[in-house]
DNA sequence: TCTATAGATTTACACGCGTAAAAAAATTAT
DNA sequence: ATAATTTTTTTACGCGTGTAAATCTATAGA
């Protein structure tokens, strides 16, 4: 066909439709007549025409993009729930912009900034917890409508969404206390996440509640290379017999697949079998906690719903004239995925 | 201190330098006299000013948005090398913009699609392969500067940079053949990667140089969950016995996970001891196979030369008054990681 | 048929910055 | 100190779209 259109004024008069009509049809396409709106999307396929994206946003009031930030995108368990967010933000007609703070406070503070010059009309966020600069965090909510999720940072933002680890833990604790020995909490001394030290809590509240002693395994360690950290310290817990026969619930996943690894390499059996020498279990449902060995009892995360409600409160908040809105919080429950490993 | 500044021309009066040079300065710090770029530095950290994103791109020549498109960012190994080469742009001064595209070919064309709109000043891609919708690819290469890597493609893109499989295989041939059985090759009969049909022939040739009998378990499966595939075709074969005492080298780590999940499954030792009914090695040194049961012995391949090389390949472009400048490609050696599993 | 109303068009200005050209100022070389 | 060169300033226009206000047109209900 003819050459390539380049301005939307072009479009108008192939088109035969006015140009602020236009406008508000890419604003939003369910703003005109149906009628009219068929049109134009013929005319679309037809001329291949797409509006210029910076003039478009330049004077829009609200943007349609919406930021998406993640503490580490290497850990499969965020890429999962960013690619399931990303798909809910598509389909609510929005455009995603994914980020990985790559566990450093620094680069959260640079995404944020990044996103900033975007203006975009909310983001979506998992705060690193511990390590972030919290004045930072809380000075950007209040400039951009920010949704968090997966880790909470009081005073931050208009919502929080992530799971009820009271509930996931005490599950957990129950089916191991129930199934045989009463598990030890194995986790970092001095976690970076929030969710950690709620865990920690949960563990120790749901064993009181069984009339139990709890007992904390916590080890050493910095960063966030937690396979390395439980692989590392894992190999010294084990070696020490008086740990022969017991069950340990680790604080995540991450941690139980190191320990797994060290518990393959000093030749201890893990499972619920009666010749086991260990039972492991975790928390989150890595993607890969299928194929550990042998493979990780768990709890999976509920990120189906905490992806939909995070967006659809996201939703809310850009459409709404919710002033005074309070700050909503709800958590999910987790689920119990018993395979082999305790 | 004052209200926000909003545009460059009263962040202009308040700086006391002139708005073009302001403008040079976004556009290159370096472009402008150090005394100056001193004071402008200044100046911003005081106001905190930073130009309005779609104002500047709108009539610059070339944006300083840099496209950077992985088939899957689930898979670790690619997160792994999204996040080197965003490191890299961003030290050259860009922008980088992080697409998945989700293992689906619809997805990467609709990934090429939106930075198209961006105008990017060109992209770094790494297709899905033989899913990919090539004539699109081709196109989009024509209207941006493109440099693939990991996978290549004929004739899309002005440059490719990814490992020599010929060299990674034949090594790892060499060293398995040398130190006890001599492999077979485990992999997916229909693959989607093109990698995968260059490490098929690489193994053909290697045994053959060797005066080997090349030997293909070439398995079903569809999609990009390599480990499910891995474990479900890995338990058939397994459990066949005459491949006891074999040694298997998976055209993947993703594959020799769920392999190796399947062997201790089966109760079946791995190893290169004399005891162990199966030695199996991987290929990519994906993160996790540090901690597979027992440690994976793999392939490393070489994605810091890799990515520094597509980087200043693409900058080459971008600067160019490269008019007929030929395609090209260079293959990274890889590097034998020994570990426990053969 | 008349009227009320949602939706489209016309007209016109705004947005914030890129960029070009000429003039002025600052720096460096001679 | 003077000339040559680099850098900055002044001036002015353009980019492609958003958006507001007034006007016109199509549609539906009475």
């Amino acid at each position: 066909m003819g050459r390539k259109i380049k301005t939307m004024e072009e479009f108008a008069s192939l088109s035969g439709i006015s140009r602020p009509t236009l406008s508000k049809f890419f604003n939003d396409a369910q703003s005109v007549k149906k009628s009219t709106r068929l049109k134009i999307e013929q005319a679309i396929e037809k001329h291949d025409y797409r509006p210029n994206f910076y003039a478009m946003n330049q004077n829009r009031r609200k943007t349609k993009n919406i930021g998406l930030v993640v503490p580490n995108l290497t850990d499969p368990f965020f890429a999962g729930i960013a690619r399931k967010l990303e798909e809910l933000i598509v389909l609510s007609g929005y455009n995603p912009l994914l980020l990985s703070s790559h566990g450093g406070p620094e680069q959260e503070i640079a995404n944020l900034d990044s996103l900033r010059s975007i203006k975009p009309a909310g983001v979506l966020l998992a705060p690193l917890g511990r390590a972030s600069n919290v004045k930072k965090l809380k000075d950007f909510s209040t400039l951009v409508p920010t949704v968090l999720f997966d880790a909470n940072v009081e005073g931050v933002g208009e919502a929080f969404f992530g799971s009820d680890n009271n509930q996931s833990i005490g599950l957990m604790v129950d089916y191991l206390a129930r199934t045989g020995q009463p598990p030890k909490f194995f986790e970092m001394k001095d976690p970076i996440n929030p969710n950690a030290y709620k865990r920690r809590a949960a563990y120790i509240s749901a064993m009181e509640k069984l009339g139990l002693e709890p007992e904390l395994l916590q080890i050493n360690g910095d960063g966030w290379n937690f396979e390395e950290i439980g692989f590392a310290s894992g190999r010294q817990i084990i070696q020490d017999s008086k740990y022969r026969g017991s069950t340990i619930l680790c604080s995540n996943d991450r941690l139980a697949i190191g320990l797994l690894s060290a518990a393959y390499e000093s030749g201890l059996k893990v499972g619920h079998s009666a010749e086991c020498d260990l039972r492991v279990a975790g928390h989150d449902d890595h993607p890969f906690s299928r194929y550990t060995c042998p493979s990780l009892t768990t709890i999976a995360q509920d990120y189906d719903a905490i992806g939909e409600r995070s967006v659809s409160e996201m939703l809310k908040i850009i459409d709404g004239a919710n002033g005074i809105a309070e700050r909503s919080e709800e958590l999910f429950e987790g689920r119990l995925v018993m395979r082999s490993s305790a």
